[in-house]
DNA sequence: GTTTGAAAGTTGCAAATGCAACAAAAATTT
DNA sequence: AAATTTTTGTTGCATTTGCAACTTTCAAAC
């Protein structure tokens, strides 16, 4: 985001309370909410780390989106009919700030500060998400996984300002990002390795030789 | 969208003109921004459709999204360093309005209508297409070919409230859509067909039979 | 410090997919 | 109305990929 919006000043003045939201703590592996009923809620990772899953109709679960501090999510994103129930998981203790989408559009009568906050820093936070979207989708749409990598890696670098960076996920999510099989992806490594496209050294962390 | 929100009462109010923002009008293949600077530069499709282009490294240009009437687009929603040119190109005769992201935050010193209406009206605008992207997102995790076309029936099917539905695209472009080979997809429509799964009718009309 | 579980790494093989190269049909343009 | 372009439809083949089934390494829990 090139503007000058700072999440940490937001989601702060948002904990100075309005009554129409509230702050929740959640231990590991507690059920934050599920997308079952149509609530348009809207949640916000305040501290800790929480995932969107999904129970397939083979009945394995399985991560469809992960979220991290300050990313928003909720229902009101997720506004698809897959018959499959979706839940989110908090993966650590985590502390979760949720509001209806309609306290956005209908001001309390109070009209507090946190209204005032909000109707500037909540589409700041969507637009982070439409961002870090748009990327998944860049990612998803290249037709090998060699291509995956390769792009996913080009811009870690970038973001990066350098040719080494360390991978913000394992191996294994990183697989479920991409949504390649993981061994497959183990063996694209393997041969990027080979071929001296990329170095691979310590956990993790990785060097374009391009 | 769950909410009472209005697209067309808000597109019509923003036309009601504030100083900083501007609607133009495009010729069918005219270019109607890049994505080169970084400008926070915010569109909204009044009339008419537009599809973002790619140069990629091989020179031929490929579609990366289309838009539709009222869909947002602009280089906010894509802050990714792809160092391939970006570009939005009108697809038939279309008109657009556009606004830096700024306005959104800095109200205009004659406090306009307008601005009012925008602070509810473009997080709502930005909701819809983040549910599209999760949309895409879902579709091209699935694995398969046959996983994809069979989800995305599914979605028309049920947003239709019928078995049977028009497909909004050609089958050329659902193929983008989905980000797979064309001739693959025609062989997977096939196979779908000779097993019972779908039949399909006319031009692009679809009955799932499961 | 030992146990337990998760993550990383490896391989063979069958199945799915992309690619190339067409032909036919439909839609646009001239 | 003819010409051109786009879309749809088809097929063989080489390549890529997912899947299954492992072992090894690493990290967390007890």
């Amino acid at each position: 985001m090139k503007n000058n919006f700072k999440i940490e000043t937001f989601c702060n003045k948002m904990m100075e309370s309005c009554e129409k939201m509230q702050i929740k703590s959640f231990e590991k592996n507690e059920i934050i909410t599920t997308y079952i009923v149509n609530r348009n809620q809207v949640c916000v990772v305040l501290e800790g780390c929480a995932d969107l899953m999904r129970y397939d109709f083979n009945g394995n679960q399985m991560v469809v989106e992960k979220f991290n501090k300050f990313d928003v999510f909720g229902e009101i994103f997720y506004q698809i009919n897959t018959n499959n129930e979706l839940f989110v998981l908090a993966r650590e203790k985590s502390k979760i700030l949720s509001f209806n989408y309609d306290i956005f559009e209908k001001k309390c009568k109070k009209s507090c500060k946190f209204h005032d906050e909000l109707l500037i820093g909540l589409p700041n936070l969507v637009l982070t998400k439409v961002s870090d979207l748009n990327l998944r989708i860049e990612l998803l749409s290249k037709k090998t996984i060699r291509d995956k990598l390769i792009s996913y890696f080009k811009i870690l670098s970038e973001n990066n300002f350098s040719k080494t960076f360390t991978l913000p996920l394992s191996l294994t999510d990183l697989a479920d990002y991409l949504s390649i099989d993981r061994s497959a992806m183990m063996r694209e490594l393997k041969i990027l390795k080979e071929e001296r496209f990329i170095n691979k050294t310590g956990k993790n962390k990785i060097t374009l030789l391009t």
